[in-house]
DNA sequence: AGCGAAACCTGAACTCAGTACAAGTTCTTA
DNA sequence: TAAGAACTTGTACTGAGTTCAGGTTTCGCT
């Protein structure tokens, strides 16, 4: 039997052996992560460079498209923890509830996952429209996996009815984002997604509140 | 009494006599943008750069950032003579409808004011991820237009569920898009729009058809 | 017709994001 | 411990977008 690294270390709160490769590799996306954050935060987004993050974090500007595809990928992309996370929301059986029911949980759980990074990040695109224009970009890492959960959980709907349902949630999880203020509580934000959710399944036809 | 240039040229199908600079312009804009539109259709968005476009078009690279601001911008910005249409399209009281009818016919409308250019984009979009991550920029000329549209008629609601019937609407627009095959007839996308909207406006929530 | 002002076009030079690659370093594994 | 995989780094390149000074065209007015 081996010393470390037992099967595979999927589980865990990933920090656990995973070898010195891994975990330097994790370490390093952090160091990269927090510096680019610290100096984002304390300069704006448009007057920090690629550059002047490597420098920051110790690491060559090479180093940095290696972990992160983009410069706006630095404010956006989950912590592998998070990913983890994440993945464990939609993994969540939520049998026998309704679509729509299944769908709030989840976009409720995210926001949860999200809340220590969400104040910092409605700050920058506030001041970055350069950012800002590009926030779509947040789901990217979303899209794929909730595509998947949910065409799980529509096996035969047609296409464009789960696109919409798609589409729609994530709008009504935007809106509430934009709305937003980062001073306010978290709990504000979250009462926002409620609504927008409850609002948007009920139809948007319907007038009054 | 002046010989041409009456009072002012805002109405008229744009072509009026509108002083030569103004015409000019007009034509260096559909100079440029036919250029680029037929270079990218040919190769592909990536494979033309804007020095390309510019030198195609008899133009310096610098004119041409001073007709698009960016190289997104030369594919998805209207003519001029659309934005004439498309504000006119607004401008229509459409009295005593409901909101989500007079969205739903808003949305038709440009479905139709787009429809040479759109089986285009689609293309352009299904063959560029490039190109395709920015796609929301579509909407950055109707965004603020419509906006405007949707306060004017909803003056006392609240911010989030105004906010939220627009993002919904442009969700459902762009859902109609996404799923919508640009060698299928144009009928078929029109279509779409409207289930989609149809949809969104009963309610996500209830099951079934 | 003609003149001054304003708008326009252009080339050159610059910044910065993103990619490619070859050479060096560090970890893994057997 | 040696072969090899994975990671890092400097260098060099492409291409988008900006700035600016200087030249040309059009406009408004007389």
């Amino acid at each position: 039997m081996r010393p470390g690294k037992a099967a595979h270390a999927d589980r865990c709160p990933v920090s656990a052996v995973m070898g010195l490769r891994e975990r330097k590799k994790l370490e390093a996306w952090r160091t990269i992560r927090s510096a680019a954050l610290g100096l984002i935060s304390e300069r704006g987004f448009d007057a920090v460079s690629v550059e002047d993050i490597a420098a920051e974090a110790g690491v060559s500007r090479t180093t940095f498209f290696s972990y992160f595809s983009s410069k706006e990928a630095v404010v956006y992309d989950l912590d592998p923890e998070e990913v983890r996370q994440w993945r464990a929301l939609l993994d969540d059986p939520r049998d026998g509830q309704p679509l729509w029911a299944a769908i709030t949980e989840v976009a409720l759980g995210l926001a949860q996952l999200l809340s220590e990074r969400l104040p910092l990040q409605k700050r920058l695109f506030e001041q970055s429209p350069e950012l800002c224009r590009s926030a779509r970009g947040t789901c990217d890492s979303f899209e794929p996996d909730l595509k998947l959960w949910l065409a799980a959980r529509v096996p035969d709907g047609d296409e464009l009815r789960t696109a919409l349902v798609f589409n729609t949630a994530l709008a009504a999880f935007t809106t509430a984002i934009e709305a937003w203020d980062p001073d306010d509580p978290f709990e504000t934000f979250l009462e926002s997604v409620r609504d927008c959710l409850r609002w948007a399944g009920a139809g948007l036809a319907r007038t009054g509140s």
